[in-house]
DNA sequence: TCACTGATCGTCT
DNA sequence: GACGATCAGTGAG
């Protein structure tokens, strides 16, 4: 299977149907080292009129990015440490996207170890937090076009997609119940408790 | 394989 | 001034 960049027409709206779509599609990272690729295994949807997506309350300093194009990476820094990285995934101005919160590393492992340390494959980017760090993503990558040639950028499959589980999301307090978490099954480079795999 | 804890800071109330 | 879409470390079973 030959890797392209995905365009923002072949992505699905609202961002609960993106987040599913996104299984098994590839994240590619440039850097000055070279290049980082991984296959996304995990993302969670933050929907408009949902208590527990940051666009939930309006736009503010913090989340306007959010509320751009769908494609369009949305990062956010939490718990004094960790960035997170999101796809926006809505009409621009109407405020959704998806989580990524794990990657099967393909490509550039050595690479994300700079980051990460020497710490087994599967852990390089299992949790958003630990995606972050591998593949170097900060605020300064904040409304890239992950649709257009750049440092990041969404990619087709490289390889195909396994059958797609579905839990709730992890973490939050707010509208806990919605289960808006997909994951590929089977799948060692997913994050999350065995009981959240079934 | 859980359960719990501290670290750490930008953002919004 | 409180809280959070997390992680690494520790300790018990």
């Amino acid at each position: 299977m030959r890797l392209r960049r995905l365009r923002r027409a072949e992505l699905p709206v609202p961002s609960a149907a993106l987040a599913r779509f996104l299984i098994g599609k590839t994240l590619v990272r440039i850097v000055p080292g070279g290049r980082m690729l991984g296959r996304i295994v995990e993302t969670e949807a933050y929907l408009p009129h949902d208590a527990a997506c940051h666009a939930f309350r309006g736009i503010t300093r913090r989340n306007r990015v959010l509320f751009m194009e769908r494609g369009h990476a949305y990062v956010y820094f939490i718990y004094g440490n960790h960035f997170m990285l999101n796809v926006c995934g809505e009409k621009a101005g109407v405020g959704g996207g998806v989580l990524l919160r794990a990657l099967e590393p393909l490509q550039g492992l050595d690479l994300m170890r700079k980051r990460r340390g020497r710490v087994p494959a599967r852990d390089l980017a299992r949790g958003p937090g630990r995606l972050a760090q591998a593949l170097n993503v900060d605020m300064r990558l904040e409304g890239v076009d992950l649709c257009a040639a750049g440092p990041l950028w969404l990619g087709t499959p490289l390889e195909p997609v396994g059958r797609i589980g579905r839990s709730v999301r992890i973490g939050i307090s707010k509208d806990a119940h919605r289960r808006l978490r997909f994951y590929e099954r089977d799948n060692a480079y997913v994050s999350g408790s065995r009981a959240l795999c079934k």
